[in-house]
DNA sequence: CCTTTCAGTGAACAACCGTGCACTCAAACG
DNA sequence: CGTTTGAGTGCACGGTTGTTCACTGAAAGG
């Protein structure tokens, strides 16, 4: 937070700076700036000129960058999901202990939620109300998401019982519950740390559900 | 300069309509013009011109009305909800079989989902992406969804071994799934019936999987 | 019958929007 | 060194937006 030229004019200098390294700086405050004004509102509610100003570039700047404010969603939602696979790796980092991979998954959930918190409401968002490529993205995204999660599935110990299908199903259900679960804890009052730990709790004991379902799978028709 | 009154648009004359009966009339016009404004995009990017136009009034003639489009949206969700709990009636009016309820209640679901699909959309979407005061009443809806549900849930034979807590979270976790189901039936191709089926399988593998679970519950810890 | 009411009108406004075009001027290049 | 490149500029354009205000004219009410 040193320089930041304020109002009016721009960060016109910067000595010892190469060339393409200050255009990468430039689009990266697009994209910052288009989180931030995506966030009050909506990707299509976003203006080119609002998002130019904030960047501090001049309107027709913008086009140096991006050719449409869509083509700037769709690198927003790359950027979201590149920050999911981390946490899908830090998840799976967690100890294999079968009652709390539960508790830890829940909780690594939610703390990604708050440290992308811009990320995670964009993409809450835009999953349903976003432009329609925004959108194909996503759903893409999420696919990859529940596959990954349907091979883990399938190396569990109890495996046997289900089918390719049930799996897939399993997997599809889990991550309704985490983005339901999600969504839960973005809009939930700030200063309120005890609604958050329902939400916690909730979501464990759905998921626990789940699994308990998935246990007695097949073991009855 | 005789009269220049021909405008082409609009209903201008009824002959033997009353006053308010016309009031009504328009007023419906702007909901109506308001839901499928929002269709292609959301409330947030309607503009109050277009709708108007589309109604049939002079901008201003809106607010005859309402005071903004965001009290449109209120009453749209009224609307909606109103439809919805027209859809609970009709699952509950479905026969009381243990097996054929999850069948007979994800169709019901599906049915309504094409037959009020404006509003279904409508409420998908400004549930995460809507004004505030919008967003509100979508959850203050579903969430008196989710108590009748759970008060159903405790009419249940094997209902026994639930906390009210479990009542909850189940209420919860089934109405989340149906909100998903209802999201994929919106979105789904549309000359694609197999699609449809999937989605339909899934939902109804998924709610099995959910009761098999509350079935077991509570009889391992 | 005359009077009141009020849904709908039409012009005007200031603010914002996306984008085309010709430009500058410093870093990168040969 | 001189030349080329390209990120950022400035202006101009036609268009849409929300809201104000004074208005009209027919149905409703006495």
């Amino acid at each position: 937070m040193a320089e930041q030229q304020v109002r009016g004019q721009q960060v016109r200098q910067a000595p010892g700076e190469t060339r393409s390294a200050r255009k990468d700086r430039t689009r990266r405050a697009i994209l910052d700036a288009t989180l931030a004004a995506a966030g009050e509102g909506s990707l299509s509610t976003v203006s080119l000129r609002r998002v130019a100003r904030e960047a501090g570039i001049v309107p027709t700047g913008f086009y140096r960058h991006f050719s449409s404010l869509d083509e700037v969603g769709l690198t927003l939602v790359d950027e979201s999901f590149a920050s999911l696979r981390q946490m899908l790796r830090d998840v799976r980092r967690g100890s294999p202990d079968l009652s709390d991979v539960i508790r830890g998954s829940v909780a690594i959930l939610v703390e990604h939620a708050h440290r992308q918190q811009a990320h995670f409401r964009f993409i809450a968002r835009e999953r349903v109300s976003g432009p329609p490529e925004v959108r194909v993205a996503i759903r893409h995204g999420l696919e990859l998401f529940e596959r990954e999660l349907a091979t883990d599935l399938a190396r569990l110990p109890r495996s046997a019982s289900w089918s390719s299908e049930d799996l897939r199903v399993m997997a599809d259900l889990i991550v309704t519950v985490m983005v339901s679960t999600a969504e839960s804890v973005l809009d939930a009052p700030v200063g309120r740390p005890e609604a958050e730990r329902e939400i916690v709790r909730t979501a464990e004991l759905q998921l626990r559900m789940i699994v308990v379902g998935a246990a007695n799978w097949r073991s009855r028709d």
